[in-house]
DNA sequence: CTGAAAGCGCTAACAT
DNA sequence: ATGTTAGCGCTTTCAG
């Protein structure tokens, strides 16, 4: 293997060739163990090979036949739990699948995603998934323009991607089925702003928005309930809940709300359970070290990445891809319900 | 811009070459700024190349260049903050220096880490950045084989590797006399196991329990202190601190530690600080939703992120590196002390 | 079964 | 100022 050489000229297969006194195309079909080479002579220059230290250029591969083995991946940061969990189940997925990873980060700014999808194709990635935040034509008919696949994970694409995520409406609705059930009669929902920009793609929190008001119709709390989706939103939901006479629960968009919202609650003594109930969604790590425990909609990361994965490996091999269809959630009591 | 196309072939050199009826040489001129071009005819093809979509083939380029405009980050996971928090400031830095990072996991796992340095280098990364799970001859002479910069951070690699990082062993020192400073009299030390395989790389460990132990000889309080690194530990370090008569804090190799040491004390009635002190080190995110506030050393991963970007990008253009020295550090102070 | 040769798209050295 | 050409290292015909 020689390595510890430190300057010395790569090894090439027209090197390896040479050594064995053949051409490049044995030795090419030899490492590649394709038919059309005589058994002994693929032994030489396997071992030959092996013994030079010869490794391929992925780069010159890549050129020549239009896989580079590379996959990007597109995020809006690191910053978030369901992010690092995810772009370690994809990695880890991808690795699996003879791909290597790019991770881009957006910081959910629309000129660095699209700066990305171009840098991407032109490293020649075969694929791509992206969480986008963007949406609409444009994006839709470059992502489409790009001529790989490209699955988005939490909020779809439309026609333009394959998607994998949860079913986010119906599990917030069965998140506030669970609170009402708990006896409950009045939920502050607490979401991010929705309004903004058109080409922003806020699909999943959307779809839990809806799902939220779905719940609360079928329960028939939807009158006393509401809304919170203003910032600063802390006070807001204090007020909220110190309604006397009904017993309120904060239910968050993201378990990130919930964190913030307890201490608060905490720290201007209303307690919880007993004065407000409060929900969170994601079921982050981070809730393994938070008392009290937490009640949240939890979903296995780990299953969205390799549900991606297996979709891009599909459409890569031109294989027939899974079936459709979320994945699966599950409610998770907890004891500030 | 002609996006929306799906299947047309590729827009190369040669195209807009044709289009504009010049020659590639002048294209890529043109598409250089290079000089030795007219000032119009440059206008010219530059004005077909985008009327066209041209974008250039990185592949290619990085074949004749010998400059893919990649750099590889090899990491254990992106489970722990201090990892995805130094990922995200590599990622940005590098993109601001015009590169774009492959991320790869070794799981703390020397064969995967072998075969991560193996696969980049195969990829023609033009740089690495690693945080060494393994140390010794063998992996500083293949990661000096590689012939590419190689900066590693967290774990040093003698003199195989530019290194990035904090001093841990002072950090700690400082760290023992902070709590010896708060009145204690006794510190049970807790730390993963340092023993185990050579070739498992625990500098920044090791260093870290060096500095323990030099705070406390320094304090004068080395006798009676106490260092845990076993498996279970969360049962000898309770028993540990319920030695009546002296003052003990809990001082924790990471803050992971004291995140499940301070659950664990209040499940079993040891109240923090009155009955026992806790300090953690690293500062990582999840402190911030944590009560009460854990004592911890504070350093700026982003510090971390951007001199290993500085340092790579040195190498790779032949200035000189900044001078080297550790990032600095800070004691927090807290509520558990 | 094996060798020769033609590119993939780009850059760079050399002509003109 | 511009055109031509020779590769980078690999895969893939096409001959032999």
């Amino acid at each position: 293997m020689d390595r510890g050489r430190l300057q010395t000229t790569r090894v090439t297969t027209k090197l390896v060739a040479d050594a064995c006194g053949v051409s490049v195309g044995s030795v090419d079909r030899a490492l590649h163990g394709r038919p059309g080479i005589n058994a002994e002579t693929r032994e030489r220059i396997l071992e030959t090979a092996r013994q030079l230290g010869y490794s391929p250029h992925l780069l010159a591969r890549g050129l020549v036949t239009g896989r580079s083995g590379t996959v990007g991946i597109i995020l809006f940061d690191l910053a978030h739990q369901f992010f690092t969990q995810l772009a370690t189940a994809l990695i880890a997925g991808l690795r699996a699948a003879g791909k290597v990873a790019y991770v881009a980060l957006t910081d959910k700014d629309p000129g660095q995603e699209r700066a990305w999808l171009e840098t991407l194709a032109n490293l020649g990635v075969d694929g791509i998934v992206l969480v986008p935040i963007t949406k609409g034509p444009e994006i839709e008919s470059f992502v489409q323009g790009i001529g790989r696949p490209v699955i988005t994970v939490a909020n779809p694409l439309g026609e333009a991607a394959e998607h994998v995520g949860i079913d986010n409406r119906r599990a917030m609705a069965e998140a506030v089925a669970h609170v009402a059930a708990r006896g409950y009669t009045r939920v502050v929902y607490l979401s991010p702003p929705l309004s903004g920009p058109p080409e922003i793609n806020r699909a999943a929190l959307e779809e839990r928005l809806a799902g939220f008001e779905e719940g609360a119709r079928a329960a028939g709390i939807l009158g006393c309930s509401q809304v919170v989706s203003c910032h600063p939103y802390i006070e807001v939901v204090e007020e909220a809940v110190r309604k006397p006479g009904i017993r309120t629960a904060v239910l968050c968009s993201s378990d990130m709300y919930a964190l913030k919202v307890l201490p608060h609650f905490r720290a201007c003594g209303i307690r919880v359970p007993q004065d407000a109930g409060l929900m969170g969604f994601d079921n982050i790590e981070t809730l393994r070290y938070v008392t009290p425990a937490l009640a949240t909609v939890d979903y296995r990361i780990e299953e969205i990445g390799s549900r991606t994965v297996e979709r891009l490996m599909a459409a890569l091999e031109g294989r027939a891809a899974p079936p459709p269809g979320p994945v699966p959630h599950r409610i998770v009591p907890g004891e500030t319900l």
